[in-house]
DNA sequence: AAAAACACGTGAGCC
DNA sequence: TGGCTCACGTGTTTT
């Protein structure tokens, strides 16, 4: 594109010059009805309109196609790609990035001040007949996982796999669950008492273990946290 | 915008039948040099290829403002928003997502099937004066994390904050660690022989656990790993 | 009134 | 040659 400005102009609507216009619905070429009815309007006011009216519509253009080049040199092998093309794989660029980060920050967000348990199906994904996926934040304890596993071993559940994110003391826990047990899992009031017996015993070991917690802090004066732990105290 | 086909086309190029043409760098009308030195084509070609031609180009513009669209659902808050600013919109998301995605990678990936233990400097942000970046991946211990700040106790240093991701009974575990003495840490020997502590610090630990993890494998025949708990060979 | 945003048809250039 | 993508100027609509 080596155009000077004014060959672009002398060059573009010449088409247009024929007074013809193509009418689609009936295939063929039409008279365009002549509008130089303009009479009141003076000369000088029309060529300034059209002036800055193009070298707006210019502008805007530049606009646009500098956020294009933008999202090109943001996108991995995207040169050379057809407008259409990069916007497409921009949006698939977006909804891949979306969904790590969904179950980036869903799994692992930085864990709340609020204590929460929460419990819910996930729908039968791979092929597994049922899954629970349950989430729990509360104060850091160490060797809580393990006492979790034991209770929902005695509900015949087994922990999939878990994320576990800890921060300043507190700790926010996401386990995918599976029955161990064949079960009549397209009845939706046994998966709800499942569930509910999941957040049940969660809830019993967390309390099991606020108790614990509890005693040795009246008995020993020792905070349970990984930034000030028992020994670390003697120092700074 | 309830305009119909052919309205559209009829309405459009009016201004160029006057034969004139813009002249931007003399600031006048000039008249168009008519083109209609196309002798020897027949008007029906031209008829068809215009035809065809303008056609393809709605197709592509409909590709396009497709995309677009697609992409404005997929960012909030980008209705009734111009092009180029929703262009823009697409840009910051991409970057911000990109951002998080490569920090929420780098420390959280799927714990590998190989053990590891990495202990590196960490520069010293946020006016802390010394950090220490500790990575260990191995098989799932409960209770490892406990272990882990007593033997750091030990050298006085203390976990700020710990990222741990558990997959198939493996789990890897990034810690940032402090020390809780004033120390020389200009001293670039001084530093290495502390990230060479924590390293050995790690290390004991984790051969304690496989140690004892040997005895109780001998003894019982218990494999430890949250997929195949002990109770719940029982079942299934 | 006036500026901004959009869709349109068209000429140029590139396989 | 045809098929395409792009930038352009323009008419229309919206603000």
């Amino acid at each position: 594109m080596t155009n000077t400005l004014t060959e672009t102009l002398m060059n573009s609507g010449y088409g247009s010059s024929f007074s013809l216009v193509l009418d689609r619905q009936r295939g063929e070429l039409v008279e365009a009805p002549v509008k130089l009815e303009r009479k009141g309007v003076s000369t000088e006011r029309t060529i300034d309109a059209l002036k800055s009216h193009s070298e707006a519509e210019r502008r805007r253009r530049a606009r646009i196609t500098a956020h294009l080049d933008t999202l090109r040199s943001l996108i991995p092998a995207t040169t050379k790609m057809d407008k259409a093309s990069l916007l497409g794989e921009v949006i698939r660029h977006l909804k891949e990035l979306k969904k790590n980060a969904g179950q980036a920050c869903e799994g692992l967000m930085i864990p709340k001040d609020n204590d929460e348990i929460s419990v819910e199906e996930q729908g039968g994904l791979n092929g597994f007949p049922y899954l629970i996926r349950a989430s729990l934040c509360c104060e850091y304890k160490p060797g809580l996982l393990s006492d979790i596993r034991q209770a929902l071993d005695a509900l015949h559940l087994m922990i999939m796999s878990a994320d576990i994110a800890t921060l300043e003391g507190r700790m926010k826990n996401v386990f995918v669950i599976i029955s161990c047990k064949e079960q009549n899992f397209e009845d939706a009031a046994c998966r709800q008492v499942l569930t509910g017996l999941v957040h049940q015993a969660l809830r019993s070991v967390l309390n099991r273990f606020s108790v614990l917690q509890d005693i040795l802090g009246t008995r020993k004066r020792r905070r349970v946290s990984i930034f000030s732990s028992s020994s670390s105290e003697d120092f700074l």
